[in-house]
DNA sequence: TCTGGGGTCCTAGGACCC
DNA sequence: TCTGGGGTCCTAGGACCC
């Protein structure tokens, strides 16, 4: 195979910008960039951290991630702003519709980051290109871009995380131990705090020193995570970018409560919420799970889990809030809960389960589940509400990622 | 009113089988 | 009665990403 050219797009304080961007051509005179301000969850409602930060909140210290509370610690005259997910997924869908005109070979890895094979263009003017498309975003769309080249997936990621915002970079091999191995070993993608604490103390601190460790000493110590951020280092990386999402490996809902639920009864409807929206988005994808899961986050910060394995997949509602309800009364030991969530995996594409066969197989309460599934996508998820919930304070679905087709999904994984 | 929500992958330990 | 050992499956927890 020939060598490849590689962009990683990446959109700066993307939910900034895009927020500042849309208030901009909305009437509005300051630029949210311009000024300490943030995106940042409800503070009344416990999810008060930020989720995206301007330049000069960042100069206060702010980080990506912490507590509003702290960060108005930092930075008494904030400007904080709720966050509007549907408003970032416009914005990041005109952004892809933009790159798509110069390859086809694009695949979407954030809301806010974008792989683009360039490898088939005319490879010498990749950096004409890549300023273009910056220019062209920034002109035409309203926020700015940092773009990545090198000659794969992991090298380019890394080239548009050098200096922001605004700025085209590249990394190629021949560039790395200039450009990278100086860097902390925390910069290296998927060396998160844990790993640098433990390199830290074995006397590695920068990704030059992870690079030049021995390839059978890192991986009789971190095995398997170890060999990986051992090649990224060294540069190694070779997956293909994705023109087609890989298939969906669990569904799962989750949410921080507004405050600390100490009874079963209402942690039962957290739990149904949950199970309302998982059993919406598995039916969505046509799928069925095996596996049912609940985790709980203690008012402690304390985690833990359950899971069961069912001895058939299932895509329906009661059926996972059933489990979950079992798994529940297993685990909780009367602590007050701060978070609960519910999940499934082990997926099947419901071509291949013929329920249908099954003894025991009751085709009402499927099909009461696809009835209001198709009432609730017309009329809005409350248009059909269980009636444990009415005057209850709690809400009947909880969970986000509405049922879109190709929703980018956020992981670890290239 | 300090600390979200959506994912993927990996490991370790125990059960169980031959 | 000193106790091997390989394989698979399952589960809980933890690491990482945006």
């Amino acid at each position: 195979m020939k060598h490849r050219i590689i962009f990683h797009i990446d959109v700066n304080s993307a939910y900034l910008s895009w927020e500042a961007a849309y208030r901009l051509q909305h009437g509005e005179s300051t630029d949210l960039r311009n000024i300490p301000s943030i995106v940042g969850g409800d503070e009344s409602k416990r999810h008060g951290i930020v989720l995206a930060k301007s330049i000069p909140a960042k100069k206060y210290g702010i980080l990506t991630g912490e507590s509003i509370y702290s960060a108005k610690q930092k930075c008494p005259n904030l400007t904080i702003i709720p966050p509007n997910y549907e408003r970032y997924m416009k914005a990041s869908s005109s952004m892809v519709d933009l790159l798509e005109e110069y390859s086809s070979y694009i695949q979407r890895y954030s809301i806010d980051e974008v792989f683009l094979d360039y490898s088939y263009g005319n490879e010498q003017n990749f950096l004409d290109i890549a300023y273009e498309i910056k220019e062209r975003i920034k002109k035409e769309l309203g926020f700015t871009v940092n773009i990545g080249i090198g000659p794969n997936k992991l090298l380019a990621k890394m080239a548009s995380d050098f200096k922001k915002p605004d700025r085209v970079h590249t990394l190629f091999h021949y560039e790395i131990e200039d450009k990278m191995w100086p860097l902390p070993v925390d910069k290296l993608f998927m060396v998160g705090s844990k790993t640098k604490k433990k390199l830290n103390g074995r006397g590695v601190f920068t990704i030059g020193e992870l690079a030049k460790l021995d390839r059978e000493y890192i991986y009789s110590w971190l095995k398997k995570p170890g060999l990986l951020i051992w090649e990224y280092a060294n540069g190694i990386e070779n997956s293909p970018v994705r023109n087609i999402p890989l298939p969906v490996k669990s569904v799962g809902n989750s949410t921080t409560t507004s405050y600390d639920v100490d009874n079963r009864k209402e942690s039962y409807m957290f739990l149904l919420a949950l199970s309302e929206m998982v059993g919406m988005r598995i039916r969505d994808l046509e799928q069925s799970g095996r596996v049912i899961s609940i985790s709980l986050k203690s008012h402690q910060f304390h985690s833990y889990s359950h899971q069961k394995k069912l001895d058939i997949p299932t895509d329906s509602t009661n059926a996972i809030y059933k489990t979950a309800k079992k798994l529940f009364d297993k685990i909780w030991n009367e602590e007050p809960i701060r978070r609960f969530s519910v999940n499934i995996s082990e997926l099947y594409s419901n071509e291949f389960c013929q329920l249908s066969l099954l003894e025991d197989y009751d085709p009402r309460e499927e099909i009461l589940d696809k009835t209001i599934d198709k009432i609730r996508n017309r009329y809005g998820y409350n248009s059909v509400i269980r009636s444990c919930f009415l005057y209850s304070g709690i809400k009947p679905i909880i969970g986000g990622v509405v049922a879109e087709e190709d929703y980018p999904m956020m992981s670890s994984i290239f």
